[in-house]
DNA sequence: CGAATCTCAGGCGAACTGATATGC
DNA sequence: CGCATATCAGTTGGCCTGAGATTC
């Protein structure tokens, strides 16, 4: 019955120490690791809406909203308006978006290849499918009416 | 190459999908997940000191101790002092607060069923080992010059 | 002496809530 | 009309830094 706690709190040792690790080696670029994450998830699929974002960067609107602000001045981002919504905005990466998002990378992959290399027999997919798949469970039961994390009134 | 950056997006999605969950279960007890992590942290091995405790949490002494300080306030824990060491603190659940901590396991007991159950084949032993394995790289290399913030010298 | 442990003050990024405007 | 998307204001918990006091 402890297994539950074991992987609770593996799960969160692991996600703690790569966020202050990311943190740590992204500290001279002046960006945070949740801002690279922004940003990442956006290399991956530009031109997306705010709450798309928010949704692949595991986030909620209204924080994506400020740290986009916040990315928006310095360069990063743009957000221009949806060709077909009126309400929507497009997220897009700036030329100096992408290169600082290069530098980004370079400064982190020793480290995302430590974490490969950390695991056992080198199943790293069999790792991550898992890991998304406890999202998936976790996430689509938090509303039982929508998937969500939206509020309804009641 | 991008093997790394699914594992790192996959532990991002697990762990905030789990905090975000237990966050919800937890609201009608007053108790965040994270101060829910310091009580079962602390449950583990009573009496340890708040350095130990904030190593056992992966967070840092300075949020453990403004967290216990709520959670002093409410009853939960109490702080004493150490029989060897005047520096030290040594951090013993109450009462109530093994009360609070045994009514809080049982609210999240379905979500950690449900963690375990999303895993392939089973083998959450791997996984979590797996994912301790990760935590300890990267946490092993944060200081070059010294090791973990707190490690005991041996 | 240096090193370790805790306390305290302060700042900050990010998550969250609730309300509002606007477009579907 | 309801619903969805984004904006804005404000609150909060928790992470972090740096200082100081005390003890080993």
């Amino acid at each position: 019955m402890t297994e539950g706690q074991e992987l609770a709190r593996a799960l969160r040792a692991a996600y703690w120490a790569m966020h202050r690790r990311t943190n740590a080696l992204l500290q001279p670029h002046g960006v945070t690791a949740d801002q690279f994450v922004l940003l990442s998830r956006l290399a991956d699929e530009d031109a997306i809406t705010q709450q798309e974002l928010a949704c692949r960067a595991s986030s909620d609107p209204n924080t994506v909203r400020s740290m986009l602000v916040l990315l928006q001045k310095r360069g990063f981002v743009q957000r221009l308006q949806h060709d077909s919504d009126g309400r929507a905005n497009c997220v897009v990466l700036t030329a100096r978006g992408r290169r600082m998002l290069a530098a980004m990378m370079d400064t982190t992959a020793h480290c995302r290849r430590q974490m490969l290399s950390a695991v056992q027999s080198g199943n790293t997919k069999d790792l991550s499918r898992n890991l998304l798949h406890i999202a998936e469970v976790l996430t689509s039961t938090l509303a039982p009416k929508q998937q969500s994390p939206h509020r309804r009134r009641s």
